[in-house]
Parts: structure tokens; C-alpha cells; sequence
RNA sequence: GGCGGAGUGGCCGAGUGGCUUAGGCAAGGGCCUGCAAAGCCCUGUACACGGGUUCGAUUCCCGUCUCCGCCUCCA
């Protein structure tokens, strides 16, 4: 499945152009390439970026609720926000990337009614709420470091941000956006006049299909809880609050934590596309409402969607049992930026399945591919676009250069920037210091390690079933009996190795040998 | 039922109103090799179906079929 770039009439403003207000980098000429596009959902369509604030972007990208590791389907916002962060910082714009940390107030099956999920995980793994959640954050950032995302500026935990919840809550009480049902305060989204407008959903329209649990008492299907009571207290985990005890509602913390680190307004808001109907619907809501603002551009004006990773033709999902992780790519034999590299393959809007052969297909071509740059090593430092530009020493260069440039400036196409890359690879009109320069540029976009990374760590992942000497003997005594031109032995050798995962690889000065990834990460 | 999106060569996956060799994987051929592997070079096959707009459509519009997502927690 792919997207449909929807962009008409697009304007190519020449590739040297500084984009914004012109004086981000303080009145100097500096070469920030074209004006990024990107799609924006609240409008769904194409729009050039300007930044509120010249030569600085604040992003807010919807995190984990850490009530489970995360799955390779939620790599990919991972992925999706790190490639946005990295195409600002290559066109020389100060970044504020803020992903926030669920850590409570989420609850299982919704309605508002439902049990707190981390509660639920910290019961069936007899343990507590705050092991549950400090594991399960910490294989979060584990994930991050081995798909080579960049650090966030701020993680905020929403346990950390309760008061300000609760003082947010109080001003839409005052402002009368609210009513009481027992089971906790509602937001009234008929007094929300662009309600459902980011969703193309109008309020009224949701089906007449009754599949949840109704709250009694809701004005509107739509209206949600901004406090959830806990009159029993049956939740390990709650607060006092002037509705009596209880926990936010899980919309509330966005918008009380992006407010909190970024402010008032920020550029951009990212999540995967289910929050595109009713988290952000309803952060929106809420956040106009408390800001007195008449709609949502005028909080924030951009909001990117990734699609979704499918696994078997469906949705990855939590809720559909146990779905495969980023250590089973690295169980199978796969390095993690494997999948990183899988990823970047397909545009972020589209929705990509995967499968095996997939991942097996992204490992064949990142071993290639660093094959191919090894020799360009020690690869030039140039983290921005002005930087390789300057580096560069020859037009066919500057050409591949602005190539890259407005691959990654059409919405993230990150697809063309690898295939640019490999044509600059093979281009024999570029030099060798200039074709370094571009690899050194690709890989700040993309994040690949291209500089560090070898071919053979590729597949290197999975445990060799035998210890690394007995197979140094095998290599050696192989390499023995082909100086003796033994080829029956060397052969018999050689299929033995490889019966134990083992690749020889004989080259002019020597051989040397590498484990073989074979397996899947289901 | 309502809403949104998609259907590209063996597979994944970009893209475009006429000319993209997209790229990758796999496959076939060649070079290399003792033979292989690895590596390098080369090669092939495509735009779901039916209408319409157009000088011309895979690309725009309409319809059909199929698929996915959302309307429920979810990246």
C-alpha cells in the first residue's frame, strides 16, 4: 500500500532558497536547501513549513504507554519523528522534540469505566505498578538507542505532571466545558465548535454501530473524561482532586505536558494515525478550549500522521496478543537499524506489511550498502546541509546534493533519498571525497550508522551455535588444505561451516568468515 | 452502516499526464574463483477492472471489484 503524494501545484522554489522568514540564521546567506513540504493532516494536504518561531522547531510526538515493550509496529513513529527531527537540524533549524511517557491514566477497553492498563499488567505479572512501568520504559529507550534515534529534548512521565492536570481540568470546569456523571468529568464536545475536525468526523456522525459499553450520562457519544473518579479506590494509583479521588483522563496529559515544555503554541504534532481520530481530536478540544483560542492551527498548525506497520495483512496491535519486538529482529540474526533501514524503504504514509522476507531483503541491501561506503571511510563530518554543500568539490555533487535534499523536503521521502544514495554510489562522474561528503550527508538524514557500521555486524545478531574458535580452527585448516590443493577437504570444510551458520568468505589476502542470518522474527 | 485510504513488474516499494533504466530484494547471464560463496557488471517483466476527460493516462474524474484502517484502548 502506498500514499498518494497530494500535492497539486506543487512550487519548486529553487534549491539554495532559505525557507521561513529568511532571517532564521540571523540575516547570513546560509543554504537550508528547499522549504520542506509536508503533509498536514488538518487540511490533509501538502503545505510548505514555516516555523513559528524563525530558525526553531518544536515538536510533540505521542509516546509509549509503557504498560508493555513496545512492538516493531511502534518503531515506526519512532522512526518517523527522529527522520522529521534529523531533515530540520540538516537544514540548520534548532530542534524541541518532546515525546511524552505514558505512565498512568490509561485505561483498559475505554468507555472511561475500564481498569488502568498498567494496573492490569503489574496484577498478571504479580509485580508492582512502578516495576511495570520502569521496565517497560527502560526497554523503550533501549529501543531508541538501537534503531539510532537521537535523543529526545524532554520525555515528560505523566505521573510527574498530575497538579498541572488537575489545574488544567479546573480551568475548563471554570470556563464550563465540563459537567459531572458519577463516574467522573466529562468534556462537553458540544461546545466545541470544529469538534472532530482533524478526524473529517463531524460530531453527530459516528455510526449507529453500538459496540462499547455507553457511559450513562454522556451528552454526547464524543464527550470523554477529563477526570476519571475513583469514589472506591480501587486503583493502587490515584489522586485527590477537588472532583474527589481519581486519575486524569489520558487526552489531558498532551495537552498539559506539550504546554508545559513548549508552550502556549508549537509547529508540530506527530502520533500514529489511530490518534488521528480521537486522541488528537480530543487533545484539540481540550486545548483550544483552555487556551480561548478558535481553533486548532491556531495551537498547533502542523500534525503528522505515520501509517501503520501490518503483520499479516492486519494492524500490529497490542491488544492482538503477543506481537514480535525489536529483539526479535536481533534473535533472528539482524542488526536492529535492519529494521530502521526496512522502515526508511517505505514512506511513512504508507502502510507497510512485514514480513521475513522483508527484514531478509533489508539486510541483503544495507550489507551491501555498507560494503560499498566501507571504502569511502573515514566518512567526513558534515551534520548539515550547508555543510556538505560547502564540502562538496563538483557540480555533479551539488547536483546529487540538492537531489537528496528535495527528496527528504517532499514530505520525508526517504524511499528516493536511499535510492539517490545508491546512484550516488555508482556514479562515476563523482569523486571519491565528494561521494563521501553525500554518504556522510544520507546518513545524518537517515540515521543509518553509515560511518561506523560493518557489513558483516549486519547479520551478526544471532548467537553462533558454536564457540568462535572451533571455527577459526575450520577456517584454518580449510585454509590449508587449499595451499595444499586439497579441494575435497577445503570443500567438505567449507559445508561443514556452513551447516553450522557459518559463511566463508575467501578474498585475495585471505579468508575470513561471518554467521549467516536465517530466521524470522516471529 | 458512516468516514478515510490503497490496489505498480516474482516480492517490497518510489514516481509521473507523453521521455523516471526509480531504488531494493529475488531470478537469469557475465567477470572474479581450483569450484563456489562474497563482491562487481549486465538483463527481463508493471501500472486491478470498466467507462470518461485529453492529441495522449499507470498518472486526472466517475463507477465496479478487492484490500486496509478508523468509528473501541492502540503508533
Amino acid at each position: 500500500m502506498r500514499y498518494v503524494g497530494a500535492s497539486p501545484g506543487r512550487d519548486r522554489t529553487t534549491w539554495h532558497a532559505r525557507w521561513g522568514a529568511g532571517s532564521e540564521f540571523g540575516g547570513r546567506a546560509v543554504a537550508a536547501g528547499v522549504t520542506p513540504r509536508l503533509y498536514n493532516s488538518l487540511g490533509r494536504k501538502q503545505v510548505g513549513f514555516r516555523p513559528l518561531v524563525p530558525g526553531r522547531v518544536s515538536i510533540y510526538s505521542c509516546g509509549p504507554t509503557v504498560y508493555s515493550d513496545p512492538h516493531l509496529g511502534n518503531m515506526r513513529p519512532y522512526v518517523f519523528s527522529d527522520t522529521l527531527r534529523r531533515m530540520f537540524e540538516w537544514k540548520g533549524l534548532e530542534v524541541v522534540q518532546t515525546v511524552n511517557i505514558t505512565d498512568v491514566g490509561h485505561t483498559v477497553g475505554d468507555t472511561d469505566l475500564g481498569e488502568d492498563k498498567v494496573e492490569l499488567a503489574a496484577r498478571r505479572q504479580e509485580t508492582s505498578v512502578w516495576e511495570v512501568t520502569r521496565r517497560h520504559t527502560e526497554a523503550y529507550f533501549r529501543d531508541l538507542a538501537d534503531l539510532n534515534v537521537l535523543p529526545h529534548t524532554h520525555n515528560p512521565r505523566a505521573s510527574d505532571h498530575v497538579p498541572q492536570m488537575i489545574e488544567f481540568v479546573r480551568v475548563l470546569e471554570e470556563r464550563g466545558f465540563t459537567y459531572r456523571l458519577d463516574s467522573g468529568l466529562y468534556f462537553d464536545t458540544g461546545r466545541s465548535p470544529d469538534y472532530g475536525l482533524l478526524a473529517l468526523m463531524p460530531a453527530g456522525a459516528e455510526s449507529d454501530v453500538v459496540r462499547l459499553e455507553v457511559v450513562p450520562g454522556k451528552r454526547s457519544r464524543a464527550d470523554f473524561a477529563v477526570w476519571r473518579s475513583e469514589r472506591d479506590r480501587r486503583r493502587l494509583v490515584h489522586w485527590e482532586s477537588p472532583w474527589g479521588p481519581g486519575v486524569p483522563g489520558w487526552h489531558l496529559e498532551c495537552s498539559v505536558m506539550s504546554r508545559d515544555l513548549l508552550g502556549d503554541r508549537f509547529d508540530i504534532h506527530t502520533g500514529g494515525v489511530d490518534h488521528r481520530e480521537i486522541h488528537h481530536v480530543n487533545e484539540i478540544a481540550q486545548s483550544t478550549a483552555f487556551l480561548g483560542v478558535a481553533d486548532a492551527a491556531r495551537w498547533v498548525p502542523l500534525w503528522m500522521h505515520n501509517e501503520f506497520v501490518l503483520f499479516g495483512r492486519q494492524k500490529m496491535a497490542k491488544s492482538r496478543g503477543r506481537m514480535p519486538v525489536l529483539r526479535d529482529v536481533v534473535s533472528a540474526g539482524y542488526h536492529p537499524l535492519v529494521f530502521r533501514y526496512h522502515l526508511l524503504g517505505a514512506h511513512y504514509r504508507s502502510q507497510m506489511d512485514i514480513g521475513d522476507e522483508g527484514l531478509r531483503a533489508a539486510a541483503a541491501a544495507l550489507r551491501r550498502l555498507l560494503g560499498r561506503v566501507a571504502p569511502l571511510r573515514p566518512l567526513p563530518e558534515v551534520p548539515t546541509f550547508a555543510a556538505a554543500h560547502a564540502a562538496l568539490t563538483g557540480e555533479a555533487g551539488r547536483a546529487a546534493l540538492a537531489r537528496v535534499d528535495e527528496a527528504v523536503s517532499d514530505d520525508l521521502n526517504t524511499a528516493r533519498v536511499l535510492a539517490e544514495l545508491n546512484g550516488v554510489l555508482r556514479d562515476e562522474a563523482l569523486g571519491e571525497a565528494d561521494k563521501a561528503v553525500l554518504v556522510a550527508a544520507v546518513d545524518v538524514l537517515l540515521g543509518l550508522r553509515l560511518r561506523s557500521l560493518s557489513p558483516e555486524e549486519v547479520t551478526a545478531g544471532g548467537e553462533l551455535a558454536v564457540a568462535a574458535d572451533f571455527v577459526e580452527e575450520l577456517v584454518a585448516a580449510r585454509a590449508q588444505a587449499r595451499r595444499d590443493r586439497d579441494w575435497a577437504r577445503a570443500d567438505e570444510i567449507r559445508a561443514q561451516l556452513a551447516e553450522l551458520g557459518v559463511r566463508v568468505v575467501d578474498t585475495p589476502t585471505g579468508s575470513h568468515w561471518e554467521p549467516v542470518a536465517t530466521g524470522s522474527p516471529d
